[in-house]
RNA sequence: CGGGGCGUGGCGCAGCUCGGUAGCGCACCUGCUUUGGGAGCAGGGGGUCGCCGGUUCGAAUCCGGCCGCCCCGACCA
């Protein structure tokens, strides 16, 4: 990096850049403990908060929040054939307990589905027991070869949903509604508007029939998988011996689904907003979304100013503003100017004698449109009066710049394996294509380009015009599919 | 698991080639003066130089082995 106190810019290496926004902003650090990491009280209240806006979401739609334990029985693991599969090569797993060698290893929780559904098998007689619509809030540890902070770490935090139903196409429902649940949170929340659609064969959930996903684009122009909804099927009630008596009085199996997102969240926030001087949290996001700098000289205005900090920080907080208020006496305004930016809080505001003697506040946004002025001098009141208008535009801005971003940024009508790698090596980041829906076509893509399929799109991604030949040049096209990069 | 880099006060680094008093910047502590974009001065505290072994009168430095971390690739929320 330049400096101690700057970062390498996005430019120069975008992932030298992301790790010192992570550290530097205080998100997180590294734990003694290889691939992962600690969450500091700025990243946790991020994270409060994404968790505090999706469980009302959840909630709001009938489900339930409980909680299942972290060990998992090794023969639970292996019932799913895809499923174990899918996880043997990441299970960290207990082998010893209490100074004893056990009977049977327990699998420390990748995923839980298989617990889940073992207790649901249990608590499931009759259709009149269906749906179950829960949701628990957990851990779970996959042990990844290359970890990033927030992005892939060994422990990572995230929801996990898991229903049961009666019929395939209510489960299917719930898998789409879940999916437009996780949409609506990146597009209203983090401002980091995903595309979303259907996963491959090749790139589906170890165990489901079907995964959907939301991808968002980072500022590299790489593809971040910000979450995922399963179809289930029943492949995991018949492993699990989840059945009900219908209506009718046959015995039949239940019907799942599973869903979640992740702490990986606060790293698409980071890589989706944040500039060379640091992060920038979106407003909804921000555990705080003002912070006021009494400029304080040692004089008889001293005590004046702080009173009125004290007094507008009041005020702002009644009208529902997340105030902190940086009374560090050690520090320069200038320090806590840098610092509070690195951190990526919305808005700044300076009250200090002048502002006593005018009636008026400083106020700093942590971006503003090219050429405006570092800062804003206003009247206290309407200061007070419009903070919360502010926020939400600031809010909305962020998310349009990204969605903009993003379609800037997408290439559609790519004909060939050839066009597209150029279009990948000139700087591409969604690229849409037709394709025959053989699973070779995405090696020969992946060999030429780096690119994964990311999602056959949902119907609004889709092109205007449908592509008609497959990107292999082999025959026509079944679908069309996404490509890009992949974190 | 392959390739690259790095391990020296809390952080960032110099010192290692050519063995001989552990050093710099930031941070920290005390005091005074300061405070509208990274404050100044004065004083002060803190490191068995990643670990183990070898060579040597003497090792941060030379030799051997091990461990850890980060970055880049194959696999993944």
């Amino acid at each position: 990096m330049a400096d101690d106190k700057s970062l390498t810019p996005r430019s120069e290496d975008f992932a030298s850049w992301y790790n010192e926004v992570v550290l530097k902003a205080e998100l997180a650090d590294y734990s003694p403990v290889r691939g992962s990491m600690v969450i500091r009280p700025w990243g946790y209240g991020i994270w409060e908060n994404m968790q505090q806006a999706l469980d009302r979401m959840f909630k709001e739609t009938g489900h339930e929040n409980a909680y299942f334990p972290l060990l998992i029985p090794m023969s639970f693991i292996q019932k799913e054939k895809d499923h174990i599969e899918g996880f043997a090569p990441e299970l960290a797993v207990v082998t010893e307990a209490g100074g004893k060698v056990l009977e049977e290893p327990l699998v420390i929780r990748p995923t839980s589905e298989t617990i889940i559904y073992h207790m649901y098998a249990k608590w499931v007689q009759s259709y009149r027991d269906l749906p179950i619509l829960m949701n628990q809030w957990a851990n779970v540890m996959r042990w990844e070869l290359r970890t990033r902070l927030f992005l892939r770490t060994a422990e990572f935090l995230w929801q996990e949903g898991h229903t049961a139903h009666a019929t395939a196409d209510e489960a299917e429902a719930e898998t789409l509604g879940i999916l437009q649940i996780y949409r609506t949170f990146m597009e209203d929340w983090i401002c980091m508007p995903p595309i979303t659609g259907l996963k491959t064969e090749s790139e589906k959930f170890a165990g489901a029939v079907r995964s959907y996903a939301c991808e968002a684009l980072m500022q590299d122009n790489k593809a971040l998988q910000a979450g995922t909804s399963h179809f289930l099927g029943q492949n995991f009630s018949k492993q699990f011996d989840l059945k009900f008596q219908s209506e009718e009085g046959r015995e039949e199996y239940a019907y799942n689904t599973s869903w979640g997102v992740s702490t990986r969240l606060i790293g698409g926030m980071v890589m989706t907003h944040g500039d060379d001087d640091g992060l920038i949290v979106p407003p909804r996001l921000a555990p705080t979304q003002v912070v006021i700098v009494p400029i304080t000289r040692g004089d008889d205005t001293r005590s004046a100013v702080l009173e009125k900090v004290d007094e507008v920080a009041g005020r702002l907080r009644a009208a529902g503003v997340r105030v902190k208020v940086d009374g560090r006496d050690h520090l320069s305004p200038g320090a806590k100017f840098y610092e509070w930016e690195r951190k990526g809080v919305p808005y700044r505001l300076e009250i200090g004698p002048k502002d006593l003697e005018k009636g008026s506040v400083a106020l700093a946004r942590r971006v503003r449109p090219e050429g405006a002025k570092r800062k804003e001098f206003v009247p206290e009141e309407e200061a007070i009066e419009t903070l919360p208008a502010r926020l939400e535009a600031f809010q909305d801005e962020l998310r349009e710049t990204a969605r903009a971003r993003r379609e800037e940024n997408t290439v559609r009508g790519v004909g060939s394996i050839g066009e597209l790698a150029e279009a990948f090596e000139a700087g591409a980041g969604f690229v849409y294509t037709g394709w025959n829906g053989d699973p070779a076509v995405e090696e020969q893509v992946k060999e030429a380009t780096k690119a994964t399929s990311r999602v056959i799109p949902s119907e609004e991604f889709r092109s205007p015009r449908v592509p008609e030949r497959c990107v292999s040049g082999d025959g026509p096209a079944a679908m069309e599919v996404v490509w890009a990069r992949a974190y």
